[in-house]
RNA sequence: GCCGAGGUGGUGAAAUAGGUAGACGCACUGGACUCAAAAUCCAGCGUUCGCAAGAACAUGCGGGUUCGAUUCCCGCCCUCGGCACCA
């Protein structure tokens, strides 16, 4: 504490002469300075045909709907791309590229408002963004861009369309489909959020239309089943299976009395077979009509009608109350031949299942809730364990218990129950085991202009036929008009829709519907490696040497839609034996949000920090390096003027440091006061590469301040003449490369200045002495009934007995336990001394 | 309602996950330098009581396990994401 006093009144022991010395921190001289080195010297250029210690890391390739990177691009990507650097200097061959997901709506709808053309003005922004990427400092290579809306890439898109469309993966049907008025196109169901369109927020509407569906319902199950084999967010995994949503269960048919119509249910509870009490079907369901007697038509079609209604305007709150209409018809319960009544009633989903439901009030709150409304009989086949069976059910009971009322399955676990019925309906062929999904197929087919087309035509002759392969790219036609009026703008492209079928050469007509921008994105981390491939998709020995992608940044958004069908993909292009992997992404991080006084950033809020301002005024490297700083990066945080200037300042107290030590050399040889300066080094080696091995950035620029602090109270303490020469001649080159993946402008600089050679990030990633972050003594505190009451200094090595005598020495220790029976005492190692008394 | 994540100083946040809570920043306070200011360098800084030594209280709230809990268990309260009648 003596010496600390005493530095209070030393400032930097330097002459005028060498303080003037010392440039200034010009960020953006230096800036601009190594970005045009590094393309000069293709730094960033990456030899792929090296596969041995690849690594592929991957950002989310961006969307250029506007001109300028907004703060979540920079969050997703300067991070990553120092997560990138520093696997660079770990010795990986590392990719790291780059490319824009340039079709979809926010360029169509600036054409129709401006009329300039989609092509126009996404090449436009995309010519920003590009230099704007570059004024961040990434080391993309840039030699493997992509760009989506390029022919050379959507021939691609359209060859995985047939692929799928050959093997029964992609299929046209009339469906009832998610509608966006505002944006004129139907919507697959997880673009719609809320019961909104995910991009502009309009009520979506549904409408019976005829459009195209991948099936990716064949894959639930690989889906489910491929989540063990990668190391995902527990959350996303989570999110991506309640959206498949398996349920395992049986499959029932109930006769319908006086027919020979049979109604299939699906149920997750066999078991409770005989509480059935009548049944539901959707109002959609194809046999309502039939099954609607001559008495309750009217009743039937008023209801029907009012569905319909509500449907579209409330169909989201669930707590509305249940309603239903009586058929007239009867079914028979397979189990007890039973009659019981058949209903229709909205809370049956047509689309899930059989769109039929047996209804058992006793276990099912739902049913429950119904058969009260209309006073339906309400039979308990299942009551708990020990429970008393005599008991009057306010509510459903739900959970598994001990069967009754069930004639000879009475007293039969509900869990075996449920096997057992299933048996006993399978011989008797009135049941089988079933397992429903709640994923549907999606639907790519868009009424827009600015996509990849479908490549399909309809011949008059021939029906629907496949473009062939060889007459791929579908060409995106020039003129079109865009009316924004819900028809397919290349449409009105009467030379683009007039065509030849090939197979019979008679007059056809294409498809006039362009495809989902995700299938655009479904493949493209595979023709990164290969992207100007003129005669494949992708190179099949490349792509299976550098996939699946090691490291994968993006939005959490993503969970059930880019990072769904992603999958879906690889594992038919797997399935068709196309690629030896059937995972795209090994290893995902999303990045959280940065938010501005504690609102999501959007335009309408007004609230959008402008990154371009902050590089203007203190770098791109003070920039990015804030980012990293602010906090968790999976929590992203709120943006703060003020912690910025905290990273500035820290980048000049580097530069300060190093231009100081470079100007007045050490050559000395003191090493006492050394020793701490060097713990302190191989102590932020140690932990900046934990940390940055887990992208805990914030806790990696900490260390790494530490350090510098440590070595500023050094050069203070010790008079110029005697300070340790390590201090040039290794902790400032080892700090500056610690430095190189966070801030790789200055970095450079800094390396150049210390006369080592270009580049730093050619330089090997140090590696800490796990000796020197030991130290000799080490301070323990002594614990008494859980309270600290002093600390002690004892030998590292030194033993328990002995670490304990030193600990009841201790004079506040002492005043806590004299006098008192010592039930316990512990050492925990390198931590604390515990006692128990009485 | 169900599934996830979270709640820590004035403030952004740390804590290798049972072991000395608050590392590292920001803000603030004091000192050095300066004619002065800025910049820079050094130091202090959870709350309450105390001149101090120290003590008590502190990780959303209430219980529990333990010598010891931000960390584990039970019950609540908020905040944020996701799903939403899925039989």
């Amino acid at each position: 504490m003596l010496f600390r006093a005493e530095w209070c009144n030393r400032s930097i022991k330097m002459s005028e002469g060498q303080r003037a010395m010392i440039p200034e921190y010009d960020y953006a001289q230096i800036e601009k300075k190594w970005q045009k080195r590094w393309e000069e010297t293709a730094l960033y250029k990456v030899n792929l045909s090296d596969v041995e210690r690849k690594l592929y890391c991957l950002v989310m390739f961006l969307y250029p709907s506007g001109d300028r990177l907004h703060i979540g691009h920079w969050y997703n990507y300067a991070p990553t791309d120092t997560w990138a650097r520093f696997k660079r200097m770990q010795g990986y061959n590392v990719f790291e590229p780059m490319g824009y997901d340039a079709f979809g709506l926010p360029a169509e709808n600036y054409a129709i408002k401006h009329g300039v053309h989609p092509a126009m003005s996404t090449n436009q922004n995309i010519e920003n963004i590009r230099q704007q990427l570059k004024v961040m400092g990434a080391m993309y290579d840039w030699s493997c861009e992509i760009d989506t809306s390029k022919s050379e890439y959507y021939k691609w898109t359209q060859w995985l369309f047939l692929q799928l469309y050959k093997n029964g993966l992609a299929y046209r049907k009339k469906a009832a489909v998610n509608w966006c008025p505002s944006c004129q196109t139907v919507l697959a169901n997880e673009q719609v959020v809320d019961g909104a369109c995910e991009r502009c927020e309009t009520q979506v509407i549904q409408k019976d239309l005829e459009q195209w569906f991948f099936k990716i319902t064949d894959y639930a199950e690989k889906l489910l089943q491929g989540h063990a084999t990668i190391d995902w967010p527990e959350k996303t995994i989570a999110m991506q299976k309640n959206w498949i949503g398996k349920s395992v269960g049986a499959l029932i048919s109930f006769k319908v009395a006086e027919s020979a119509d049979i109604i299939d249910v699906f149920t997750t509870r066999p078991d409770t077979l005989f509480g059935v009490t009548y049944m539901v079907l959707a109002p959609e369901h194809p046999l309502v009509d039939k099954l609607t007697t001559a008495e309750n038509r009217p009743g039937v079609q008023e209801y029907i009608l009012q569905t319909r209604k509500t449907k579209e305007i409330d169909r989201l709150s669930t707590e509305r109350d249940k309603t239903g209409v009586f058929t007239g018809s009867y079914c028979i319960n397979p189990v007890n031949g039973e009659k019981i009544p058949i209903w229709i009633a909205d809370y049956v989903l047509a689309t899930y299942g059989t769109g039929a439901v047996m209804a058992v009030p006793a276990h099912d709150q739902r049913d429950f809730d119904f058969s009260i409304k209309y006073t339906l009989p309400i039979r308990q086949v299942i009551r708990k364990n020990g429970g008393d069976d005599k008991q009057t059910l306010e509510a459903a009971y739900t959970d598994a218990g001990v069967m009754m009322n069930s004639a000879i399955f009475d007293g039969l676990n509900s869990e075996v129950g449920k096997v057992r019925i299933v048996e006993w309906l399978k011989e008797r062929k009135s049941g089988q085991e079933k397992i429903n999904y709640k994923l549907r197929d999606w639907l790519i087919s868009r009424q827009r202009y600015w996509g990849a087309p479908i490549p399909i035509l309809f011949c008059e002759q021939c029906g629907e036929v496949a473009v062939p392969e060889e007459d791929l790219p579908v060409l995106l036609p020039e003129n079109v008009d865009f009316t924004g009026r819900g028809v397919s703008p290349i449409s009105t492209a009467a030379d683009f829709v007039q065509t030849v079928c090939p197979q019979c050469g008679g007059p056809a007509r294409r498809e006039v519907d362009t495809m989902d921008t995700f299938v655009c994105s479904s493949w493209y981390f595979l023709r990164y490696v290969n992207p100007a491939l003129l005669d494949k998709p992708f190179d099949q020995q490349r792509v299976n040497d550098w996939l699946p992608v090691d490291q994968y940044v993006g939005g959490a958004e993503h969970a059930v839609m880019h990072l769904l069908y992603a999958r879906f993909v690889t594992k038919v292009l797997h399935d068709l034996g196309h690629i030896d992997f059937d995972e795209p992404f090994k290893r995902l991080i999303h990045q959280g949000i940065i938010t501005n006084a504690g609102a999501k950033m959007s335009k309408s809020r007004g609230n959008v920090v402008n990154p371009d301002k902050f590089i203007d005024e203190l770098g791109s490297d003070t920039f990015r390096m804030y980012m990293m700083f602010m906090g968790s990066y999976e929590d992203g945080g709120d943006w703060s003027d003020e912690g910025i200037t905290g990273i500035h300042r820290f980048l000049k107290r580097v530069w300060r440091l190093v231009w100081q030590i470079h100007l007045e050399r050490p050559t000395g040889a003191e090493s006492d006061k050394f020793a701490r300066v060097l713990y302190q080094l191989h102590y932020a080696i140690k932990h900046a590469t934990e940390s940055l091995e887990r992208f805990h950035f914030n806790t990696a620029i900490s260390r790494l301040m530490e350090l510098v602090n440590e070595s500023y109270l050094y050069i203070q303490d010790v008079d110029a003449a005697s300070q340790n020469a390590r201090l040039y001649s290794e902790v400032m080159p080892t700090l500056v490369q610690l430095l190189a993946p966070f801030c790789p402008h200055m970095a450079e600089e800094l390396w150049a200045v210390l006369e080592k050679k270009y580049s730093v990030i050619d330089q090997q990633w140090p590696v800490h002495d796990e000796k020197m972050v030991e130290l000799n003594t080490i301070n323990l505190g002594v614990q008494v009934n859980g309270k600290i009451r002093g600390q002690i200094q004892v030998a590292a090595d030194a033993a328990d007995a002995e670490i304990i005598k030193a600990a009841l020495a201790h004079d506040k220790v002492r005043l806590y336990t004299e006098g008192k029976e010592l039930v316990k005492s512990i050492v925990v190692p390198k931590k604390l001394v515990v006692f128990a008394v009485k």
